[in-house]
DNA sequence: TTAGGTGCAAATCTTTTGCAGAAAG
DNA sequence: CTTTCTGCAAAAGATTTGCACCTAA
């Protein structure tokens, strides 16, 4: 964990920016709730409990910045608020999402099923992919079970 | 293009609601531009053309209606905004977006690649499939070619 | 001392809602 | 008539921005 944190604040100062403590409290909020899919207001009111004095815009700003670096990833599952995830460390998103309609869980497959895809995309389509993003809806293994 | 709207006439009627005036031009804009993905600012300025005295609330309601009958699709590419594609007839949505990270291009797919995938996941996880996303980010060929 | 950061409040932007009137069966 | 639908304006909710102060190299 610790590590990882040094990791970001490096990634951060090769390009200017400082890993103030606003910045640390959000990534590690991130990095303790790594299988959720946070929203900035959750965030921001994790981060609160550890600096109180925080601003929403703050987070907001460190989100932002922490998408442009490639850190974190930006998504949206179609209800309006945009979530984020602390990628990986080779800075590839290769997860995919089970959203369940019925009571809204989203889970995750870590493996990457896409690469035949892709192979294909780039000689048919000639599209080179640099990143990809699948989600199925659907109802999930615990809403099945208890509709029986 | 007669034949859907008649269509989607019948699917309203079914549950009880009306093609009104309103909700058939906009339906005649998302037929017009199929490939495109409009937000509903984009609808509503297009509405606008052929029914000027339309509210933007109107339009938002019937792309909210046609999205609860499956007749359109609300999707997010995470700019701020949603935007909406008409479905096939089938009422199902097997298309996948190319996305170029360059031009922002959106190009689509038809074929559905998932299949295989789909029964894997029903198997291996219990998760029934309802509907599925896949969207590349990547070059798309004309970006490609520039760059040479 | 100087650029980068922060908190706050105000502004912005998309989407939703309340309401009174209009349209359609 | 009665239910559905509409336009308008206001409200709501998420995110961004302006600004004055703060803080670390």
């Amino acid at each position: 964990m610790e590590a990882r944190i040094e990791k970001i604040k490096q990634q951060l100062q090769s390009q200017g920016y400082k890993l103030t403590p606003q910045r640390e409290a959000t990534v590690r909020v991130l990095l303790e709730n790594e299988e959720d899919h946070l929203s900035a207001e959750d965030v921001y009111m994790m981060v609160k409990e550890k600096a109180p004095e925080i601003g929403l815009a703050t987070v907001y700003r460190t989100l932002e910045l922490l998408s442009d670096l490639h850190v974190v990833e930006k998504m949206n599952f179609g209800d309006g608020v945009a979530r984020y995830d602390l990628r990986n460390d080779s800075n590839t998103h290769h997860h995919h999402h089970l959203i369940c309609v019925q009571c809204g869980a989203v889970d995750e497959i870590m493996e990457d099923w896409l690469l035949p895809l892709e192979e294909r995309l780039e000689k048919e389509f000639q599209f080179k992919v640099i990143d990809h993003r699948l989600d199925f809806q659907g109802i999930c293994h615990r809403c099945n079970k208890q509709d029986k």
